[in-house]
DNA sequence: TCTCCACCGGAATGCTTGGATG
DNA sequence: CATCCAAGCATTCCGGTGGAGA
């Protein structure tokens, strides 16, 4: 049934794209003067989650390294790596210059420097999830280095500038925004036509089931995406030759939740421990959720702890905390 | 309106850890 | 092998905030 896993997996980037030929060129020309040997303007990638944003810079660059022969990029996840230190690791890493960089006796800014002294060929960094990127002033000096050429991806536009202050907002004012719709349904359809044809025997799923696979991601085309593959799998765990409804049904929830059960596993005993406990209750408050906790583990870390763990799930997705101060409650995310 | 105080999150500080260095 | 050092974890202290009740 799975010929081919690779393009149904979430990083796999097609080698060909569709509906998205105007934020394709749009992206392209802004490169362009790379091939002239000039310095481009920052891109800076907006919308909603799998709408194509991550997937288009990828395409973008490939196609631009088809056309300048001498050309360095690396992309960046600054949810993994939101601190500066590890944003300017994996920058250097992508041009091999993280020989002799230790954790210690390396002061970050050894790192910046290294990367200032850098006069390669051009260097094109994508800062996906820019937003999460703990010293925003990074971005500065990103920007002031020559030779690197910056594409930013986000959510959403104006939280990131908020974050920025109005030095660095001013900095970025001229980079090129390029917006980002959710597919609709008939282009999600397409484009899971394509991955279902590159993917997976021929036959085994029609155009009304993928419809249903639409429907369900809302717009998003990697939950689409995923929606498909967990189905695909669940074909082949129970030996079908084709991709049912029924399947389909089964793999929505499932696949939704994948991310979640995921960001889960990450969790220590302890932090799973509070998730379990406001999961049950379904709304808690804090100081209910702390006396809970300390009856569920051994030796219970302190109250401060306990709001750096809740901070984190609640980076991670899988909390939510409404209220701010007295009258605070937790509840989980589904 | 004023006073509590539950709760948040920043800052200072100490302890642990893991990889390079001598 | 012992040593060194910054990251990361955890604790303590504390100022700020805003909802509840006098």
């Amino acid at each position: 049934m799975i010929e081919n896993a690779r393009v149904l997996q979430p990083e796999f980037i097609p080698s060909e794209v569709e509906h998205r030929d105007g934020e394709i060129n749009h992206l392209s020309h802004a490169l362009d003067p790379i091939t002239r040997g000039e310095r481009a303007e920052a891109a800076f990638l907006t919308g909603p989650s799998g709408a194509g944003k991550t997937c288009i810079a990828q395409f973008a660059l490939t196609r631009l390294r088809e056309n300048v022969i001498d050309i360095n990029h690396q992309y960046v996840n600054c949810w993994e790596d939101y601190s500066r230190f590890k944003t300017l690791y994996r920058i250097l890493d992508g041009i091999n210059e993280t020989l002799n960089i230790h954790r210690q006796s390396t002061p970050t800014d050894v790192l910046l420097d290294r990367l200032r002294d850098y006069d390669g060929a051009p260097y094109v960094v994508i800062l996906d999830e820019v937003d999460q990127l703990e010293d925003k002033g990074l971005l500065y000096d990103l920007y002031r280095i020559s030779n690197l050429e910056l594409v930013l991806i986000a959510n959403r536009e104006e939280e990131l500038f908020a974050d920025l202050g109005n030095r660095l907002s001013s900095r970025f004012s001229s980079c090129e925004r390029i917006r980002f719709d959710q597919y609709n349904e008939s282009e999600l359809v397409s484009i899971l036509e394509a991955r279902a044809r590159w993917g997976l025997t021929s036959g085994t799923i029609s155009t009304p089931e993928l419809q249903i696979v639409a429907n369900a991601a809302a717009g998003d085309a990697r939950t689409a995406i995923g929606i498909l593959r967990t189905a695909a799998r669940y074909a082949d765990r129970d030996g079908a030759d084709r991709i049912s409804t029924d399947l389909i049904s089964e793999a929505i929830p499932e696949a939704k939740s994948e991310i979640q059960r995921k960001s889960l596993d990450k969790l220590t005993e302890h932090q799973r421990c509070l998730y379990d406990i406001i999961a049950e209750a379904g709304e808690i408050t804090p100081s209910e959720l702390y006396e809970r906790y300390t009856d569920c583990v051994a030796h219970p870390k302190t109250k401060r702890m306990m709001r750096n763990y809740l901070s984190k799930m609640e980076h991670y997705n899988l909390i939510v905390g409404n209220g701010k101060t007295r009258g605070r409650t937790y509840q989980p995310l589904s």
